[in-house]
DNA sequence: CCCATGTAGTTAGCTGCCTAATCACTAATA
DNA sequence: TATTAGTGATTAGGCAGCTAACTACATGGG
């Protein structure tokens, strides 16, 4: 499978080519460099093909990313967190938080109890399951994501955070203006 | 800038720290190594910033990731090419291509044929329309991801296509079992 | 003190992704 | 040839993310 036309770089799957760049480029005679949008394409089919990985991971546990990231930051934060506040911390929408606790209550991973202080605010609190679930599942996730990372030495990491570190910061010029 | 409060690793947004994978690791008193973890985690939130970013980026010309990517493989490959070749490239479901597929063609960018040489098999094409959309957004989309990538030289991006690429291998291990 | 404005949380509705099940057709094989 | 297996595409149902709109409460200025 996987052998279209031998001459040309056919992805086969989400991993995109130089040669794709390239030809892309030249369509339109553009004078981009095909290396630099080769770093983005491929960036951007990492983080797809991890977002995907870490699906499949989480769910082992009756999790996803997003529930998993929660109750993590939940006891991170003593097991108990205003959904405001998991909303800042977590980088998405109150909706989303909203939607993530209600299902997390229903497992009884997690519990809404009215704020004292704001009529109008809630807490959420990390219930005993839900610390046994994370507890259960630490010693599994974080040996996978130490194997994920064990072909980079030390130095390779390090210099690794500090490229990913400034293409994030490059990232704005995807959504300025 | 990303330091909020001195004394907590508090995250303020999607990105984790250092501090925070420690705690994690000794929590549990797990062994692993927190910047082994670190890398992970910041590797996934980078995959879902740029995620957002990208669909705010492709969203200005009425399109998201998922139907960019199609219809831009689809052009590399003569603007003509089946769903099932179309989900195996782009690295997603079949399912996925019917939705993105029933969107494109709401708008006229691509459209159905029947297949001459399978009977069950569709062909999607590339109408006019969809090309010109293209044509439209190349000088757009090639500045930005140039731009995006512009804080590294060229060593540094072989470095980071390198990094990245050991790194997508690892992800199995995620998968794995 | 009351009203205007702001903020916390939820709801509704959209998209993209997935899996599982279904339908139609092809192909292989007895 | 007729049956069985396999494959292409769609449909149904689920989750997670978003925005926009709404409710309930908070707060600050006239």
């Amino acid at each position: 499978m996987t052998q279209h036309h031998p001459p040309h770089g056919d992805t086969g799957h989400g991993a995109p080519t130089l040669d794709q760049a390239r030809r892309q480029l030249s369509r339109y005679g553009l004078s981009a460099d095909p290396q630099a949008v080769l770093v983005a394409a491929r960036l951007m089919a990492a983080g797809a093909r991890l977002g995907q990985a870490g699906e499949a991971h989480f769910s082992r546990f009756g999790l996803s990313t997003g529930r998993y990231r929660l109750l993590a930051d939940l006891e991170d934060h003593g097991g108990e967190k205003s959904p405001s506040q998991l909303a800042a911390s977590l980088g998405v929408s109150r909706a989303t938080v909203t939607g993530l606790v209600d299902g997390l209550e229903r497992e009884g991973l997690v519990a809404r109890r009215p704020s004292t202080e704001d009529g109008r605010g809630n807490v959420v609190i990390l219930t005993e399951t839900g610390a046994g679930r994370l507890r259960e599942l630490a010693p599994d996730h974080f040996a996978r994501m130490e194997a994920m990372v064990g072909g980079l030495s030390t130095e390779e990491r390090a210099m690794f955070l500090d490229l990913l570190a400034r293409l994030v910061e490059g990232m704005s010029a995807l959504t300025a203006d």
